[in-house]
DNA sequence: ACAGAAATGTAGCCGTGTCTACATTGAATG
DNA sequence: CATTCAATGTAGACACGGCTACATTTCTGT
């Protein structure tokens, strides 16, 4: 079944090898999520609560609590009981690079005409699937544009 | 952020829903690409089986199989045991909808100046957070650019 | 026609992310 | 200081999507 078949033997092998990369994409993206928002309530409140998480991230606490946990054993938070969550540097380092690249994706929307209200939400869940070398793109072209 | 130390709530509330909405986009998009994936091989050797679904979405057979159940569930596809796959006219139209909405993204990836081969892997993520609106501006600014 | 190979079905496990319900702790108020 | 209430922890259920292992059916080649 290797050498007969009817058609694009390596189209189809790029396939499944894209779809694997989205599914690695897609279970970073609760990590990047949860670290932004962390960051971003460390900024605003000095601290990150639970219901603070959950709140932002419009889940209930417990959600939010084992999504803590996740980034605990990743080694991108650390939390004691009943105390707010802090980053680690490489929760840091995370949350800066997911910042940069929601501006920058948001920014693109923008430029093409895409609403910014719609360009918002939409960034949301586009951000994690945009690789480095898209996003270089995206910087080039945007700065292009404007200079 | 504001002066005041704590309520920004409108902007709180929008967050939440951003991300509500982007989990929810999540879940349609297992469903998308199984219907364009099957539509394909359809178009391309008449039938789609288990075998030729997993290989090309990177899965073993019984993980397609729970997905054409879910897709059956749905509504979108039918399938009789030891058959080939088939979809529903609601599962041709998801089709159609994702392989024009899959297009577009990779046009307007390319546009900017994103790799094609960026563009392709990208997008496999990306076109699943993709909403309507944002779908027409792509549109729009890639006509306006050509013309 | 039959034996072996390939395809498909089925069972069951695991990790994740969500929830509800209940237990416990911490903080604020009387 | 005690009481109460909000915040947090914990337990357990569910659906999903991935896997392996094994059973069954269909297809294929001689």
């Amino acid at each position: 079944m290797s050498d007969i078949p009817i058609d694009a033997p390596e189209l189809e092998d790029t396939a499944a090898e894209r779809f694997s990369q989205a599914r690695t994409a897609q279970s970073l993206a609760l990590l990047e999520d949860y670290t932004e928002m962390i960051d971003d309530l460390i900024r605003e409140l000095g601290e990150a609560r639970i219901t603070d998480i959950a709140r932002q991230m419009g889940v209930t606490h417990p959600t939010a609590t084992k999504a803590v946990a996740r980034l605990k054993r990743e080694g991108l938070a650390s939390a004691r009981p009943y105390r707010g969550v802090f980053l680690t540097e490489a929760g840091i380092a995370m949350a800066e690079r997911v910042r940069l690249r929601h501006r920058v994706v948001v920014d693109l929307l923008c430029a093409v005409g895409v609403p910014p209200e719609a360009a918002e939400i939409d960034a949301e869940g586009i951000e994690h699937h945009v690789s480095d070398v898209t996003l270089q793109a995206f910087e080039a072209w945007l700065s292009q544009k404007a200079g």
